[in-house]
DNA sequence: ATGGCACAATACTTGTGA
């Protein structure tokens, strides 16, 4: 089973990108992020016609993510549990099934946070802490589980072309670290970490100032996995070569190969 | 001390992102 976890940066402006690298690429299935808009708003056909189911969680303008599969999926819900207030649409999960295995999918957004200190850290960090909550009553279940989402953390130093000039970012401070590990630590295997070691490995290029072409890149683009899970780990790897390609998104996809 | 760029909204500018 393939699995990808790739940020589009809007659906309406990038359903021509998505559309062709699912025709190239080919997955099972794609967890998607930053689809910023309506669940009625993303052209769900057009991605069915290429064999793909389609599970939505939008919301106006911003965040929103969704779950594309050619194989079957079961028990979709959405949204982060933990606080019935929280309108932000940035978590959705469903059971997919494998030719070996059934494997539970959280497809995340996780909050950028900047400025920090502020209240959008605090939600971050708030967030976070949900997320650990919920993280651990899923590991509870003991079934392959893979986290899979723009955590918007960049885990190490080594996960940034300049590390000097996020150290005071919300996406690097020792806080929001410290948070990641957290969850990490609660038994999780960050995918790809456990198979590739060393810098120089990014999956977000601002579209700022040359970034691509600088390769001036961080990592934040993750896959948990539970003890189950990574049993099956076969490969992890980004796809660097999308971010070079007409209209881009600012991150790469990242691919996730399990025997299941 | 911030620019640079891209996207969405009901807009001719502003908020958000990382």
């Amino acid at each position: 089973m393939q699995i990808v976890t790739y940020n589009i940066n809007g659906i309406k402006a990038r359903i021509e990108t998505l559309l062709t690298w699912l025709k190239e690429a080919s997955p099972d299935v794609v967890a998607v992020q930053e689809i910023k808009s309506v669940d009625e708003g993303f052209p769900r056909e057009r991605v069915e016609e290429l064999g793909y189911r389609v599970e939505t969680h939008g919301q106006k303008g911003f965040n929103g993510v969704a779950i594309l599969s050619k194989l079957p999926l079961e028990d979709v819900t959405r949204g982060l549990p933990g606080d019935d207030t929280d309108e932000q649409a940035r978590w959705i999960e469903a059971t997919v099934i494998g030719d070996k295995q059934a494997v539970r999918l959280c497809g995340l957004y996780l909050p950028n946070g900047n400025p920090a200190p502020g209240p959008k850290y605090d939600y971050k960090l708030a967030w976070m802490a949900r997320m650990e909550a919920h993280a651990k009553s899923l590991l509870a279940q003991e079934m392959p589980l893979v986290m899979a989402g723009d955590y918007n953390i960049i885990p190490q130093d080594e996960d940034a072309t300049r590390p000097e000039v996020w150290h005071k970012d919300a996406l690097a401070l020792p806080t929001s670290r410290e948070a990641f590990r957290r969850i990490v630590n609660l038994g999780f295997t960050e995918a790809f970490r456990s198979l590739t070691r060393g810098g120089g490995h990014y999956s977000f290029w601002d579209y700022q100032a040359g970034a691509w072409q600088k390769n001036d890149g961080i990592r934040i683009d993750h896959f948990l996995l539970s003890p189950e899970a990574a049993d099956l780990l076969v490969e992890c790897r980004i796809e660097k070569d999308a971010r070079a390609k007409d209209k881009p998104s600012d991150h790469v996809p990242v691919w996730l190969t399990l025997d299941a």
